[in-house]
DNA sequence: ATACAGATCATCT
DNA sequence: GATGATCTGTATT
């Protein structure tokens, strides 16, 4: 069984746009009965307090009562009929934001996300509805501790230099569409899709390049 | 390469 | 009845 170092309470506390920059490099996991199924995450969304385009800006609902959690709470929701989507919960309760996890760069378990979901390997975890897929991940999950559950939980990965990260507006939203709140590493191959025009580097250095994996 | 319909349900008008 | 933090299959440039 592999071992993993478990993220610090603190790195998810805090506005929803620097914990997503944040989660860039860290580890997903997931332990089933089938097994370990792990990834790097490399492209997230920032959905604030009073944003227009987040599920929590007309209060609590059934549905999204978990984004009003404290920070570590899994937001798990059902979509377009067909699709689950996870979000890690960031401010204290009652706020009501998150961050949207949008892919993974495979790590352990690649044979048991592809059994889970079928499809191109490079498809396997290259959008919030695939990811959750390859990962088992559905509802039952909905308000996990992803701080101390044993069955999905955030690990640390390597370190993602600022000025690797890109921020863009976010995909699929019809409301805050100015918002650059989309985070990824342009140059990995498993963000969900390809920069868009108009996106802009966090840090100060164009040139360089990184991956998640260490 | 892009463009669409269809799936199918929680939530809102 | 319409919309949506999506994905897939099929059709067309």
């Amino acid at each position: 069984m592999a071992s993993f170092v478990r993220i610090a309470a603190a790195s998810l506390e805090g506005d929803a746009c620097a914990v997503a920059c944040r989660l860039l490099g860290a580890r997903l996991v997931r332990v089933t009965e089938q097994g370990v199924r792990s990834g790097f995450i490399v492209e997230t969304e920032a959905y604030r307090q009073g944003d227009p385009a987040s599920h929590s800006c007309r209060g609590t609902t059934p549905r999204n009562h978990s984004m009003f959690e404290r920070p570590g709470i899994a937001y798990v929701y059902f979509t377009y009929g067909n699709h689950f989507c996870l979000n890690v919960v960031c401010e204290p309760p009652g706020i009501g934001a998150a961050v949207l996890l949008r892919a993974l760069e495979p790590e352990l378990g690649k044979a048991e996300m592809a059994s889970a979901r079928g499809g191109r390997e490079r498809d396997l975890t290259n959008g919030p509805g695939r990811l959750c897929q390859a990962l088992s991940i559905d509802r039952t999950l909905d308000g996990t501790d992803l701080l101390s559950s044993d069955e999905l939980f955030l690990a640390a990965g390597p370190v993602i230099p600022q000025d690797a990260i890109v921020a863009t507006t976010r995909i699929g939203i019809s409301q805050g569409q100015d918002r650059p709140w989309r985070f990824l590493l342009p140059a990995n191959p498993w963000v969900s899709r390809p920069l868009p025009q108009g996106g802009g580097r966090l840090g100060t250095n164009p040139g360089t390049t990184a991956t998640a994996s260490p």
